[in-house]
DNA sequence: TAGGCCATCTGGTCCT
DNA sequence: AGGACCAGATGGCCTA
């Protein structure tokens, strides 16, 4: 990809190539042009010295430049695959996350998932263990909307909806928020995404130290992202990690 | 206008 | 030696 025109930043400020003025004043080019002609001057084998030292310094320098240019490229577009898999409001519409953000969201809903994933272990230990033990009572079935909601989805919409609440940037409901022509909101700022590292058990209670500002009601099924199954694929997964 | 966020340049360090 | 990685500096853009 050329990272002068296809870069994925959502500006322009790309003083790109330009080479000022001061770039021959850098220390690395100053020291170089007092070899170059330090060479000549003393009367010392001159190896192989190119014709113009400048020219190639500056060969050089736009090198590294681009190579550099293209790293930070290559973490953006990874920052960018991060961003698409987080349970957050993505969209024209919606400012995208900043990278600190994108990074502590990240941590906090790895942290709930995996604690999510231990509590749905033990739950299954434990309805297996009491369906041995109670001789294959009777039991109503619900259906899955009649299901209590987990406490740990529960959760995940205090993590999700709390940052889009603190900071007025809706997350995508699609079924609330349809209607939704509003100028680009702020996404969250560090500081409530647990920027403070907190304890882990904290974490887990409450990710981001804020009352769950969205609630579920029983019977009702939640279109929210969180209780849809999760929108990680493999291939995104992959995608992710794959991603120079 | 201040502050936040970002892209880019640059020089230093480490690794292969 | 060349490349990758990193952090500091700088300047632009945007929003409150």
């Amino acid at each position: 990809m050329d990272s002068d025109t296809g870069s994925t930043c959502s500006r322009s400020s790309s003083p790109d190539l330009a080479v000022d003025s001061s770039f021959f004043s850098s220390k690395i080019f100053q020291q170089a042009e007092k070899t170059s002609n330090g060479s000549l001057a003393s009367g010392g084998k001159i190896q192989n010295r190119p014709e113009n030292p400048k020219e190639d310094l500056q060969e050089l320098r736009l090198k590294v430049n681009s190579r550099e240019r293209k790293r930070m490229h290559d973490l953006n577009q990874a920052m960018d695959g991060l961003r698409e898999v987080m349970p957050y409001a993505q969209g024209p519409s919606v400012r995208k996350l900043s990278k600190i953000s994108t990074l502590l969201l990240a941590r906090n809903y790895i942290l709930m998932l995996s604690s999510s994933l231990e509590e749905m272990k033990k739950l299954v230990g434990e309805v297996y263990g009491s369906s041995v033990a109670q001789n294959h009572a009777p039991r109503p079935v619900l259906a899955p909307s009649q299901l209590p909601l987990h406490p740990l989805a529960q959760s995940l919409h205090s993590l999700a909806s709390s940052a889009v609440a603190m900071s007025s940037t809706p997350l995508q409901h699609t079924s609330t928020h349809t209607a939704m022509a509003q100028a680009p909101h702020s996404p969250p700022s560090a500081g409530y995404l647990g920027f403070h590292a907190p304890p882990i058990p904290s974490l887990l209670k409450d990710p981001l130290h804020l009352a769950g500002s969205y609630r579920h009601f029983p019977g009702m099924p939640c279109p929210c992202s969180l209780c849809q199954p999760l929108p990680v694929s493999t291939a995104s997964l992959h995608a992710l990690s794959m991603s120079k």
